[in-house]
DNA sequence: ATTATTATTTAGACAAATCTAAATAATTAA
DNA sequence: TTAATTATTTAGATTTGTCTAAATAATAAT
């Protein structure tokens, strides 16, 4: 399937908005995408005369097994060129999430897996999510809930769901990233504040609105 | 200056045609881009209007200053790229050219800048074209002629002029790389036709129709 | 079970980049 | 220096991806 870049664009958002199966609605990739409601409409007949998504009016949008594939691939292209960025280029983690969107529309097989290769095959990206393989495998991702829904008390950063260049930054600033080990000192219902600490660092409050971005597992 | 992925492409193209201050005529451009003489007058509005070239109706078009740096950018970017996927990902000579094209489109100077450092800042591509640095510095190309018009005997390969994927694939089958170096043994005015030896390989005869787009300096 | 609200779609328009066919300018040849 | 040829531009259309405003469907509230 010869998708444009638009088109992979919908299908990537469009796997990330569905999660395993959920039916994804006009308004919520309009959403994601930064677009109107009536452009998705417009782009959804056109995704489903090319067979990648399933779309009935007013029902919501699913990707075909074909459009699976399809987001498969980006996704690991998108993934495997953060891995480059970081361990190759010495990028910061907050940096490549954009460099990577771009770079994601190469369309080649032979060199994302030449890429793959060079990298050493790697199964996780610089956030902490899996990379499909050449095949569209993907390992679920480990169990993880968010920070503010965390019941452990010592736990790891796995990955962060918000790639906003200020969540990142702040994330940066206060020295938390993937692999940072923690623990919950408290957690204030009153003001939705999180105490944490990290190693070698003075006790940290943050928001409930910045910890639910946060995934982490229990260590 | 923010130019399209198209108009960008147009920018490269005219910098080539122009080789050095020549004016660059609809009908050349249209014939590099593969496209209608027509689409070129169109787009040739367009880049006037943001100062990127110099153009009158019927007079040609040249580059302006800042046409020429948004050229040099592009160049420099696509020969980065190919250095990468040749010395990297070990893409052979004759691959890389398409990849870069694509890639070369991903404007981000601190990408370009770091992947310039991370090859090493290498000073000529694959294909022996000097890659101008991040102020736009570009090495005259060395003197060279073409095969078909030495005059010495001892000469090193320095580039290739026809990207062509047959006519790479051919030489990559002759084991003529950049930096081989051969000798002619003899030149044929009757059939065009030129003899010449690789060391440790059989005597090879080539047509001038290949010899031309074989860039050689003496040795 | 109507009404109000929210979600979605349709209709019609626009910008970018291209095209074809026709018109016009520039160049070359007779 | 006219006529013929070639190069270039214009006019009008097309495709892709987007938009706004209006219409319609689905859902929630009274």
């Amino acid at each position: 399937m010869n998708l444009s870049v638009a088109e992979e664009n919908y299908v990537k958002a469009i796997y990330k908005l569905q999660e395993g199966d959920n039916v994804v609605s006009t308004n919520a990739l309009a959403y994601e995408l930064d677009t109107k409601p009536a452009s998705v409409t417009d782009m959804a007949k056109k995704l489903k005369e090319k067979q990648v998504i399933d779309y009935e009016k007013y029902k919501g949008i699913t990707l075909t097994a074909e459009g699976r594939k399809t987001a498969l691939q980006i996704v690991r292209r998108h993934r495997l060129w953060e891995c480059f960025l970081v361990e190759k280029l010495s990028f910061s983690w907050e940096e490549v999430h954009e460099l990577a969107e771009e770079l994601e529309h190469v369309r080649s097989e032979k060199l994302t897996n030449r890429l793959s290769e060079y990298l050493g095959n790697p199964l996780i990206d610089p956030h902490g999510d899996p990379i499909p393989d050449a095949n569209g495998k993907i390992t679920k991702p480990r169990p993880q809930t968010s920070l503010d829904q965390a019941n452990a008390k010592r736990l790891v950063v796995t990955a962060v769901t918000d790639q906003s260049v200020s969540l990142l930054a702040f994330l940066n600033a206060k020295s938390i990233k993937l692999g940072t080990q923690l623990e919950i000192i408290a957690h204030y219902e009153y003001d939705n504040s999180i105490e944490i600490k990290i190693k070698n660092q003075p006790t940290l409050t943050i928001s409930e609105q910045v910890a639910k971005h946060i995934m982490v597992r229990p260590v």
